[in-house]
DNA sequence: AATGTTCTCCAACAAATGTTGGAAACATAA
DNA sequence: TTATGTTTCCAACATTTGTTGGAGAACATT
């Protein structure tokens, strides 16, 4: 028998599985609150009750989401990692945004959970809230605005914080977004990962790529400690 | 007696006024869904027929409070505009900064609502979109990205998306994000600033200011019609 | 004081929602 | 076949939620 350990990941074609998936496809629409335990079986096409029998309450289902979320992540940004390793901070963050747009975009409800759980009140911490820091300190670490991924400067930190939600932002707000550049979806993802590069790319290779984190034109303190 | 279209900004100490502000908060704080007309009530300490009495239904209450935010954020960005008119992008740019990271972490429920709009999938079509396009042409004509308000292509619009939603990621989800980074407001404000001037100004400096809109590096299409 | 208007609350209703008990359907093994 | 365990659905429950009617308080105007 499979360990009880792995509770993320379920087989997809299970029962427990579909619950999940349509589980996260709605509260990644709609919210939290905005998802009915009704409108999960629907999705699904089962009875209310087959939902609670496989996950109990709507609350332990929405942390199964997260965790889930989580794993699929962790898996994108070892992908990219291996994809990039060693090249210069440029093509990191090119091949970075490129592939973590198309994931994105393919995969919408995604960012848009992020982006609830990072905005939205919730009463219970979240398992996401301490896998989220770790991911944040690999990525510093790996764009070399760190040493140790266990002393991670603050500054440090929230630089891969613009970085990360700038491109999350597009994907979530294609809905909003979209209608007013316009565009049809091929171009809009152009656009947003030319835009992305526009933006988030000067930022970290300006100084050179041996001064990351050197501080320019004087606004705020420098960064010390990298 | 006032002009029956001045629908928002309602007198805050009026009991209509405290509700709406109420619900702004509230709104702010669990999204649409997350509220109830209870809750809103309660926290005017008042009872719930009450609010019904001021203001129908509520999708009305919400509507007016987007309709509210709406104004606040026009005034906001007229007043930065007074400021930097005439100055150089970098300047324009460090300004804006700084007088919406203060606005902002002020009104914490701003930056929360527009992202609930942008990203949270909502039956009625809101007043704030159509606002939000003209806001995003004034800034792009502001910031030299577009000649003319009514032709702004996309790619400049996606650029001052970039920068706003960059902007307002960092005021919502203080919550979430600044026990991450282990600081206190004031050193988390400090950081945010620093942070965001250090992503946004180089992308719109580094081949010079009458260079806007050029592309570098070869990453996808030029933008054109600039 | 009398009267009309505005405001506020109490109580209630219907619908929606989270949740559960139990019976049927299904599978599996003896 | 029977016996046993698993899965699914039907029906119902208690609570919450959106919403309204009506009675009284507060207030203004005559």
């Amino acid at each position: 028998m499979p360990s009880p350990l792995e509770k993320a990941r379920q087989a997809p074609d299970s029962m427990k599985g579909r619950i999940l998936s349509a589980a996260r496809k709605l509260y990644g629409e709609y919210g939290f609150h905005g998802v009915t335990a009704r409108m999960i079986a629907t999705e699904v096409g089962i009875d209310v009750s087959t939902l609670y029998y496989h996950w109990g309450d709507k609350q332990d289902l929405y942390e199964a989401v997260l965790t889930d979320l989580n794993e699929e992540i962790r898996q994108k940004l070892a992908e990219i990692e291996k994809i990039v390793r060693g090249k210069p901070i440029d093509v990191r963050l090119a091949v970075a945004i490129d592939v973590m747009c198309d994931h994105l975009f393919q995969n919408p409800e995604t960012s848009n959970l992020m982006l609830f759980s990072f905005f939205s009140k919730t009463r219970t911490q979240s398992d996401l809230d301490t896998r989220m820091t770790e991911h944040l300190a690999n990525i510093a670490v790996a764009m070399g605005l760190a040493l140790d991924k266990s002393h991670v400067p603050p500054q440090a930190n929230a630089r891969v914080l613009a970085v990360w939600n700038s491109i999350i932002n597009f994907a979530s707000g294609e809905n909003y977004f979209r209608p007013m550049l316009h565009l049809d979806r091929a171009a809009y993802l152009a656009v947003v990962k030319e835009t992305l590069k526009f933006i988030l790319i000067p930022a970290f290779t300006q100084a050179g790529p041996d001064a990351q984190g050197q501080e320019r034109s004087g606004q705020g303190p420098a960064v010390s400690s990298i």
